[in-house]
DNA sequence: AATGAATGAGTTTTCATTCAT
DNA sequence: TATGAATGAAAACTCATTCAT
């Protein structure tokens, strides 16, 4: 019985938790992280404010939990086309379109993770992680250059943020809305930077 | 003379507004724009907070100001670019390095910038302006299309926001200090960028 | 059990409001509306000054508040004599007895009424509830003239304001101090406002 | 020279001692005397708000001058009235006149002297000069008393309240747009007032 | 005398966080 | 676990007053 009531009390806490997550992440895509009080978060998860505070230790915290739950999963699936098979360039590819299909996913998220994370000067230490994401780009382009497939002229380092940036630039636009997000016009997105970034990488030779 | 006497005291008017602009500038950059205090930015100008609102009505209209005079520089600067001569790829290569370069000149600036306005919720107005810099860029772009230098698959809406995406997590990554910006490095940051989004929009037949 | 839970945790909500009210109420009597600082309320009422905000949404709101409270009291006591029995005569000596009443039994609040709310230019709306005041004392005077008892050479609606300006005068008088408070004192201002308002209403036929 | 030069600088002082008093008369009865600045009223009359300072000692010490000034003016019309010829009920009736006609000619200066200063909790010592108007009042009442044309039976002090709250009620009508102030209003006002108060306070015998 | 830039004390209001129940 | 009342630090902003020119 207690064996059972810490388990389902458990499942309650971690529904709670995810419930207070859910909220946090819509509120902060709404109004952003500064202007979001405690309290819309508890009202957006219809709690009382100060259960919050039962769940997570700070305002900051919870935003460095959504980063981490979210980020996380991110970098898992980088690492698994790092390794999976396909030439370099497929790979970048597939880099691209988890990147933009996350935003089709779960676009509140993405916005928070792009407007408040990313950029954020207090998170130093989340934006260290996210230089995890980086190097697993970096490390399959270097794969790439090793292989002969993509042009050694330019670092990986390098190359992993002009890819990222081209990516973060088109989800920004989703997410501010200078960018159309229909179906369309998103598939169209994924194939420009796929081309583009894939022919700017290429080893002269293989260019297409 | 009395239009001497009214240069002369709107000549200093002129140089506290700027005096205060630009203490403002170091301080957003320094904590950014919500840990800033009114008061942080009127010690470091070096006078009493009050006369702040003497020269700008609120601190968000601060963080415009600061905005507008900066970024209407840079419009002029692409714009002039994309007028000028040359191919459309040696243009493009000078919009990398005005962007970077402007950096270079003033990095707390551009700090502010790229992580304060450019990201912010509030500023949507300005985020309209922002718009101004990636026509400019896209128009530049198109031109390199008609003339057959650039490649067509990909729409010079969307391009531009590759080629800015690039550009802009390179600066974010010297500002956050997640890259280095010894000369050496920011150079080789430029070729790169020119390299792989020149190559990445040429037309095929003409890749080098 | 829950009702009674509802119950009493509104009935804490309501005497905190109230208690906070009333200290408005002290607080704006002693030092007047402008000059009272909400933190002086908050100290007077023995709370934090932030818990000021949790009851209200601003200073003003809270004189507002204690206006409409007291207000609608009053007028709920004016009608009440308006239709009840009684000479015209009568029921006038029962409107000035009632008002200076209202001082006897809360100078404090009569005070704030008398010099922030009823002469303050920002609570144009409250003027407005104001006169229902007014409207009852001149449908009173209507009455009079109409059963004969009271002049019909002076419009019911001077007659009010006249009426009423003699009643507020001794009542400022009594809240600045220039008219003494003893209990003799304000009944023989009772007798003299019956006795001058009475016989200057009074039809020529019917004077004593 | 030297003597004319006095003079003549002297008569600009006083001129634009004046022009700032009535400036600070209009914008008071705009705004209310607490959310006037010394800005506005400096705007109001043309001139540097610094210049305020050079002629009034403080925005307190402008009110204060703005009251004396009209103040005494009201003051010697009613002793004039007292001294001067007529029955008390008269009198009386000139001084409704007076303190009536006073708002006709400037309204702005009455609603100031109504509205802030007889409120005023601050301008005790002031409130202290109201009271001689009073006074004289009550010395002509006392006189008709004397004289067996008023009421015995009423104290000429709260007699003088009573006249004094009729007059004043009307007034701030007229001030705040309750009654309506065309001549043939204002003049129906004033009928009132003197037949109501004329009768109230006659003695008995004498009433019409 | 005149200007208006400069000062800074003072006030309202917000909201993250704590805590009694 | 859950509530929401209570706290108080913190910050934006105002404006009377001073003062250099």
């Amino acid at each position: 019985m207690a064996g059972a009531g810490g388990q389902s009390s458990s499942g309650v806490r971690d529904a709670r938790r995810r419930q207070i997550r859910e909220a946090a992440v819509r509120v902060f895509a709404e109004r952003g992280y500064h202007a979001t009080r405690v309290s819309d978060i508890a009202a957006e998860a219809g709690v009382a404010h100060g259960l919050v505070y039962h769940y997570f230790a700070s305002k900051e915290d919870l935003l460095r939990e959504v980063f981490r739950r979210s980020w996380s999963h991110l970098v898992v699936g980088l690492e698994d086309i790092r390794q999976g098979p396909g030439s370099a360039t497929d790979r970048l590819a597939r880099v691209v379109r988890l990147m933009l299909g996350s935003y089709r996913m779960a676009p509140e998220l993405v916005r928070v993770l792009v407007l408040e994370v990313t950029r954020s000067a207090n998170l130093r230490h989340e934006v260290e992680e996210i230089r995890t994401g980086f190097a697993t780009i970096e490390a399959l382009i270097r794969d790439g250059q090793e292989a002969g497939e993509l042009r050694r002229d330019v670092s990986p380092e390098l190359a992993s943020y002009i890819t990222w940036g081209a990516i973060d630039e088109v989800i920004t636009a989703w997410v501010l809305g200078t960018l159309p997000t229909t179906d369309e016009e998103m598939s169209a997105a994924e194939r420009a930077i796929v081309a583009v970034v894939g022919a700017g990488l290429a080893e002269p030779a293989a260019r297409t």
